[in-house]
RNA sequence: GGCCCCUUCGUCUAGCGGUCUAGGACGCGGCCCUUUCACGGCUGAAACACGGGUUCGAUUCCCGUAGGGGUCACCA
C-alpha cells in the first residue's frame, strides 16, 4: 500500500474535458466535489482536461466556466489547463523510464490491431500483450517511432477502498501496460490526470463511475512514482427515464439548456442534482448552506439513478415561489422581449415585478412564467386562443357588456371595489360569479386561464382593461 | 466475451438484524379551497428482483440466479 492522504486537508477537483457543454452528470459530480471540499473547509479546484487538441474547443471551455458560475460552484485559485502542463507530464514519463518502471514500445498501430483481433478470435481478454516489456533496448528498430508504456505489476491484486463503491479488488493480471507517452511525445490522459492531481495536491478524487476501472491503472502509476494514494469516490452515473444511458431526449443537455431553453433556476437544479443519489432523512428542500453542512460522500448511493423532469419541475416551482419578485422579473424580461421582439419599457418592467406574486404560483419553469406574463404586454386588440373564444360564445357577450358598464362606474380601481362591482353584475343576473368572470378573463387576457380576474384588472389598470373589453364587444358586434 | 459495479413504491430516496402492518418526496387518483389555472390542505393506491443460506429473528449479513450498467484506444 502506498502512503495515505487521509490526514491532509481536503482538496478536491472537477476535471472536465472541453469537448462539449457542461452536462448534467458532470454538474452533479462537480457539485458533490464542491460540497465535500466546502464541508471539510478544504479546497475545490477546476482543471480543464484539454489534452485532446482535436476535440477541445474554446466554446466548450466557456460553456463549462459559465455553467459552473451559474450553479455557483466557485473554485479556488486559477483554472488549470492540462495541455499547458504537457512538458511536466513528459518529464514524469521519462523519470519512470529511467527508473525502469516504464519502457519503450515499438509496436505499430497495425500490429496492435492485429493482436487484438487475434485475441478476440481466440476469445481471450483484449489487452496489450507486453511484447516490448522485457526486450532488450538493442532490439529496437533504429529511428522507429515508439510510445512509452508503464511497466505495471503483473502479480497480486489491488484493492481500492472507494468512498462510494466500497472495497473493490482487481487482479493486476487484468491490467495491461498502458501508454503514458504517445509516439508524438504527448502525454495520454492516464498520465496527465495522475501527474496533475499529484502536483495540485488533490487528496480526494470524486468523479464518475465510468472511471472506476481507470483508477486501478492510475494507482499503478501513482505507486510507481512513490506518490500517496488519493482517496477515491466514484459516483454512479445518471440514466435516462427509461433506465438506459442518458441521451439528448432524456436530458443529456448542457446546463445552459436547462437555464435558457428549459427555464430552470440554478437553485432548483442544484437541489435536484443533490437529491439524485443522495438523501438526508426526509428532507427534500435543501439549501446550499444545509447541503454544505450535511453532505457526506460516503452517503452517496452506489446505484445509478434516473433523471426525472417532473421532480425537477416541482422543485423549480418551489424555488420560483420562494424567489425574490424583482429578481424574477429581471430574468423574465428578456424572455418576453424575445417573444415580442421589442424592449420592455421601465414601466412595463415594473408592472412585471408587480405581477409576480400572482404569476409565479402558476408556473413551474421560467418558460411558463414568461408565457403567463404575456397578456400584460400584448398590444390591443389582443388575440384570443381557442378557450377564450369559446368563453365568449352566447350570453357571455351580454354579460361582458354589463360588466363593462359596471366597471366604468367603479369609483376606485382597487381590488375590493372591483370585486364588489363584478359580483354585483352576477347577483343582478342571478348567476354565479364564474359566468361573468370567465368572459372577462377571455377579454382581458385572451386566455382561458390566468391569474385571478380582479388581480388582472388591477394590473392592467382601468384604461387598458376597459379598452380590451370594448375591443371584444366591438368584434362580436361586427360578427353579429 | 473478460473484468468490475448495481438491484426498496412508476421515479428519487429513508432504512444501517428486531422500532417495518417499510417512512418521505415527485408523479397518479379522490376530497377540500375556488371566478379559470395554479398554489395550499387532507386523503388513497403503490416497493424490499428471485432462490438459497447465517441467525431466535432478515429489507438490513453471506452465496448463487436473473436483470441492468460501466470498462476493456497512441479519447478523455
Amino acid at each position: 500500500m502506498g502512503a495515505s492522504t487521509e490526514n491532509r486537508p481536503v482538496v478536491t477537483r472537477f476535471a472536465p474535458s472541453p469537448t462539449g457543454f457542461l452536462h448534467i452528470g458532470g454538474a452533479r459530480t462537480a457539485l458533490f466535489s464542491w460540497l465535500y471540499a466546502r464541508h471539510h473547509g478544504g479546497k475545490f479546484l477546476l482543471r480543464i482536461e484539454d489534452t485532446d487538441r482535436a476535440r477541445s474547443t474554446d466554446a466548450a471551455i466557456d460553456a463549462i466556466i459559465d455553467g459552473m458560475k451559474w450553479l455557483e460552484l466557485d473554485w479556488d485559485g486559477d483554472v488549470v489547463f492540462q495541455f499547458s502542463r504537457a512538458a511536466r507530464h513528459a518529464e514524469v514519463a521519462h523519470k519512470l523510464l529511467s527508473d525502469g518502471n516504464a519502457y519503450k514500445c515499438y509496436a505499430t498501430p497495425e500490429e496492435l490491431t492485429e493482436m487484438r483481433e487475434a485475441q478476440k478470435a481466440a476469445k481471450l481478454p483484449i489487452r496489450y500483450d507486453g511484447r516490448w516489456r522485457d526486450r532488450d533496448p538493442s532490439e529496437a528498430p533504429a529511428g522507429a517511432p515508439f510510445v512509452i508504456r508503464l511497466k505495471a505489476p503483473q502479480d497480486g491484486a489491488v484493492t481500492i477502498s472507494d468512498r462510494v463503491q466500497g472495497d473493490v479488488t482487481v487482479n493486476n493480471a487484468e491490467l495491461d501496460d498502458f501508454i503514458l507517452l504517445r509516439s508524438d511525445g504527448t502525454p495520454t490522459y492516464m498520465l496527465s490526470v495522475v501527474v496533475d492531481d499529484y502536483d495540485m495536491g488533490v487528496t480526494h478524487v470524486i468523479r464518475g463511475d465510468d472511471h472506476l476501472n481507470n483508477a486501478f491503472r492510475q494507482l499503478a502509476l501513482i505507486r510507481a512514482m512513490g506518490w500517496p494514494d488519493p482517496i477515491y469516490a466514484h459516483v454512479p452515473l445518471i440514466y435516462g427515464a427509461d433506465g438506459t444511458k442518458l441521451s439528448k431526449r432524456h436530458g443529456a443537455l448542457g446546463v445552459d439548456a436547462y437555464r435558457d431553453e428549459l427555464g430552470f433556476l440554478s437553485e432548483a437544479l442544484n437541489n435536484y442534482l443533490l437529491r439524485l443519489g443522495w438523501g438526508h432523512g426526509d428532507d427534500e428542500i435543501i439549501s446550499r448552506e444545509q447541503a454544505t453542512l450535511w453532505f457526506n460522500i460516503d452517503d452517496v448511493g452506489r446505484a445509478p439513478s434516473r433523471f426525472d423532469f417532473k421532480k425537477l419541475e416541482n422543485l423549480n416551482g418551489h424555488y420560483m415561489r420562494e424567489a425574490n419578485d424583482a429578481h424574477l422579473a429581471v430574468i423574465t424580461a428578456p424572455r418576453l422581449e424575445g417573444r415580442f421582439n421589442r424592449k420592455l419599457s421601465s414601466d412595463e418592467a415594473d408592472l412585471l415585478a408587480k405581477a409576480m406574486p400572482v404569476l409565479k404560483p402558476r408556473a413551474k419553469t421560467m418558460v411558463e412564467l414568461a408565457e403567463g406574463a404575456e397578456f400584460l404586454f400584448a398590444l390591443a386588440p389582443i388575440s384570443l386562443d381557442e378557450k377564450a373564444k369559446n368563453l365568449l360564445e352566447g350570453d357571455a357577450i351580454v354579460l361582458l357588456g354589463k360588466a363593462h358598464e359596471a366597471l366604468t362606474r367603479v369609483p376606485v380601481w382597487e381590488i375590493e371595489a372591483l370585486e364588489e362591482s363584478v359580483k354585483g353584475v352576477a347577483e343582478e343576473a342571478n348567476i354565479g360569479l364564474g359566468k361573468v368572470a370567465q368572459p372577462l378573463r377571455a377579454a382581458l387576457t385572451g386566455r382561458g386561464t390566468s391569474p385571478g380576474i380582479f388581480d388582472v384588472l388591477v394590473l392592467l389598470g382601468k384604461n387598458e382593461s376597459l379598452a380590451r373589453i370594448s375591443d371584444c364587444l366591438g368584434v362580436s358586434r361586427l360578427n353579429a
